[in-house]
DNA sequence: ATTGGAATCGTTTTT
DNA sequence: CGATTCCAAT
């Protein structure tokens, strides 16, 4: 396959037809009468006024487009939404167009189920069932498990997260004798992804290859796959790629496809990568309706393999693409937009766009200058209080957005004492968890025979006496006698490499694992001894998910390890364990709800599992962070897209910081991260504050910080600077030069080798000393009682003559 | 098999 | 400063 980069247009010996809609084609998808209603004149005209009333002139002309290209560029605030919700039923209501032909992908589960949550408030529930709304990799996921045979990929395959993806490649550079300190397994990975979005398989990245680092991670590419495919698993970037894969080479699934998604609907378009942008191209090139809805200016992901060409060169790709330009703002004042529009016109890879709103002027932008992270913080929790008490202002509609999340402690720790009450939507979410981690491992692994690597993560958690010797001794002999992990495991006599304590614990956790692929109905074609310890009293067989979820989570000791974790005080985990079946319970639920709806049978507890780990894989934030519940939000400014908040502050206006450090040397990434501050910015509806601090302590370092570039492209007219870093408050900057002088003289009193005593720890001699201001410290080392480090200021040393 | 100390190294993260 | 990770010691 050539490099598909600069192909618009990958399957380009495909005509091009401007297919005509043919509405009587029937696609797979529910039955006859879901036919739209024959609609009378007077009712069609209700309807029409309906969906259309409320809209301006150019979000009109982009929900009444029907047919062709056509690219909808929506500056923050502009309704884009509310256009392609209302597009798509104004095309199922009043052009008739079946529900399952229309497509709409988005790139969150939550845009997307709030999309869907829009949509059934206007179409019924049926219509609302037949429409795909989802994201790319749910998408994948669903085509490559409907195709899978097509593949050669065994049902029940695994979808690897991150973490997964770690421990994969770490064996990878193990069976390939590589030094992870030469070729650290983060970055491998993130090169074959990059590899992946831009559709290089392994053997092409290899044919390109031409360096020595890049015929290296050739080669770690190469057996990375291989290891995913021993384990019957796909990556994230997989599932992409394979669907592609899938549609190239297979003309009657693509052919299929093209029939029943014959309305094409991206969201974040600036955000596709090549493989997404292929695969929705090749989706819609022969009907050509693909609506695309982006902004350039909101493009934060490139970092990610997003391309920006994508949706700047849409006009090139599909010359008669209709274009529709959303430039009216209804979110921000007229201060905060015109300081947004200042900034973003300093990019130069852009599109002209007039941002404009109606709102009033409001409060100019606070640009203030403060003398630290401490100050920074208390200064806001003063505003936010203002604004609280004075301007009777939710605190949930109140958010502060910072570039690093290492910036969130010291604005928590102010909140915290203010008692103003906060949320952080965090990186770590309810997926990520360690045991909810080790509970899914367990699942997969019952799932999915062949993945090893949940098995052997899951295979000592909670510890039965297998270590990591044993461990490698399975992993040695499977690959000697070219015979699966799980088998060895499960039949371990063989390994004389192994204890007989540890041969015992393994067989008895394989039959373990049997029992429960038994009575998940998966049969392994393995025969269950009946009378092992697995086989525990009173096991039936459990009619629900969510019972099978909980007896895993029992039998496996789960339970009983984080019942007594005394390392967590908090025994949040058991909580979360908890909370797992909950959501196994509500997935059952909800399978049922719609198997019933479309009249078909309910799934096997064996279907159900699958279904509900594609799910866990694919769905990451659980606990959804909206404007909703009386807290302020914290958050990055990348988690802070497509929300809005009534004030807002940014926190580290600082270079260095908002323009990160790593962008400050290339041109494109500098223009990234202003798009990254104009997201910011535009969060706002009617407050904002951007504060930058005099000095700030990244990294335990403290630095002198200068103000963001970005602060001097705002219009002075549109923005009111306040610098408090000056003022008085027994922190005058003489305090500081006496600190730093009094650090330098503790510093200079004790030389290295200088004998001390200390009232608790004896003699000691000075190894070093680090200078740190009030905190300058001295490591000793102390023969009776080991090498300490102390702050010179609080430790009661003596001078001793030596 | 657990634990503690030392060493290391720091963006952003829709799936 | 801190989280993570790795190794050595119990």
């Amino acid at each position: 396959m050539p490099p598909p980069h600069d192909d618009p247009h990958p399957f380009a010996d495909e005509p091009h037809p401007f297919a005509p809609r043919t509405d009587r084609v029937r696609a797979p998808g529910p039955a006859a009468d879901d036919a739209p209603p024959r609609l009378s004149p007077e009712h069609a005209a209700e309807l029409k006024r309906r969906l259309l009333d409320d809209l301006t002139p150019p979000q009109r002309e982009a929900v009444e487009h029907v047919d062709g290209p056509i690219l909808v560029l929506a500056g923050p605030g502009s309704g884009k939404t509310r256009v392609i919700t209302r597009r798509v039923v104004n095309l199922v209501l009043r052009h008739g167009i079946a529900p399952w032909h229309v497509l709409a992908i988005t790139f969150t589960n939550k845009a997307a189920g709030e999309m869907r949550d829009r949509v059934a408030k206007q179409v019924t529930p049926r219509q609302a069932r037949a429409m795909t709304l989802s994201t790319f990799h749910s998408l994948c996921a669903r085509l490559l498990r409907e195709h899978a045979a097509r593949l050669d990929l065994p049902p029940g395959y695994s979808i690897y997260d991150t973490s997964d993806q770690n421990r994969a490649m770490k064996q990878t550079l193990e069976d390939l004798e590589i030094n992870p300190k030469n070729f650290p397994p983060q970055q491998m990975l993130s090169s074959i992804s990059n590899a992946k979005n831009d559709l290089l398989d392994a053997a092409a990245y290899s044919s390109a290859a031409a360096d020595f680092y890049t015929r290296t991670v050739a080669k770690v590419y190469k057996r990375y796959e291989q290891v995913l495919t021993r384990n019957n698993a796909l990556d994230f970037d997989d599932l992409l790629l394979k669907t592609v894969q899938l549609l190239r080479d297979h003309r009657d699934v693509l052919d299929l496809l093209r029939d029943r998604f014959r309305y094409v609907m991206i969201d974040e378009y600036q955000d596709t990568n090549h493989a997404q942008f292929v695969l929705a191209n090749a989706l819609a090139a022969e009907h050509k309706n693909l609506m695309a809805t982006g902004d350039p200016d909101q493009s934060i992901y490139g970092w990610r393999g997003a391309n920006i060409r994508n949706i700047l060169d849409f006009e090139t790709h599909y010359p008669n693409a209709k274009i529709v330009r959303l430039e009216q703002n209804y979110r921000s004042t007229k201060s905060i937009l015109a300081a947004a529009d200042a900034l973003i016109q300093q990019n130069t890879a852009r599109h002209h766009k007039s941002l404009w709103t109606d709102n009033p002027d409001g409060t100019r932008v606070a640009c203030v200058t403060v003398r630290d992270e401490r100050h920074e913080a208390e200064y806001l929790v003063e505003q936010f209080q203002y604004l609280h008490d004075k301007e009777s202002l939710d605190w949930g509609e109140m958010a502060i957005f910072y570039r690093m999340n290492s910036l969130s402690r010291v604005v928590e720790d102010a909140l915290r004492n203010a008692t103003i009450p906060y949320q952080i939507a965090r990186g770590t979410s309810f997926y990520d968890r360690k045991e909810i981690k080790d509970a899914v491992a367990y699942l997969r692994t019952i799932a999915n025979p062949a993945d090893e690597v949940n098995l052997l993560r899951v295979v000592n958690t909670p510890t039965r006496g297998i270590g990591d010797k044993s461990i490698k001794a399975v992993q040695a002999y499977a690959m000697t006698h070219n015979e699966p992990a799980d088998r060895v495991i499960a039949d371990p006599m063989g390994v004389t490499a192994l204890s007989s304590r540890a041969q015992n614990a393994m067989a008895k956790f394989a039959a373990q694992l049997a029992s429960w692929r038994a009575m998940a109905g998966l049969e392994q074609g393995r025969h269950v001894e009946p009378g092992l310890p697995g086989g525990l009293p009173g096991v039936v067989e459990p009619p629900t998910l969510a019972g099978f979820v909980e007896t895993v989570i029992r039998e496996s000791g789960l339970e009983t390890y984080y019942a007594n974790d005394k390392g967590d005080p908090d025994s949040e985990r058991l909580a979360n364990l908890g909370e797992l079946v909950s959501s196994a319970a509500q997935h059952e639920e909800e399978a049922h709800a719609d198997r019933s709806l479309s009249g078909e049978p309910p799934l096997s507890l064996s279907e159900l599992l699958l279904s509900f780990l594609e799910g866990v894989s694919l769905v990451s934030d659980v606990d959804a962070v909206g404007s909703e519940g009386g807290q302020v939000t914290l958050m990055t400014l990348h988690a802070a897209k497509g929300l809005e908040f009534s004030a807002v502050a940014m926190v580290g206006l600082e270079d260095g910081l908002l323009p990160h450090s790593r962008a400050l040397a290339s041109d494109s990434e500098m223009q990234e991260e202003r798009r990254l501050c104009f997201v910011g910015i535009t969060r706002a509806m009617h407050r904002l504050y951007l504060t930058h601090a005099r000095r700030r302590t990244v990294f335990g370092q403290t630095q002198a910080a200068i103000a963001s570039r970005f602060l001097q492209e705002l219009p002075d007219a549109s923005i009111e600077c306040d610098d408090l870093s000056e003022e008085t408050d027994g922190f005058d900057d003489g305090y500081g030069d006496y600190q730093r002088s009094r650090a330098q003289d503790r510093q200079s009193e004790y030389p290295e080798g200088t004998l001390v005593r200390h009232p608790q720890f004896g003699l000691g001699k000075v190894l070093n000393t680090t200078a740190s201001g009030a905190q300058t410290r001295a490591r000793i080392d102390f023969p009776d009682a080991g090498k300490k480090t102390l702050v010179l200021q609080y430790a009661r040393l003596e001078k001793v003559a030596g």
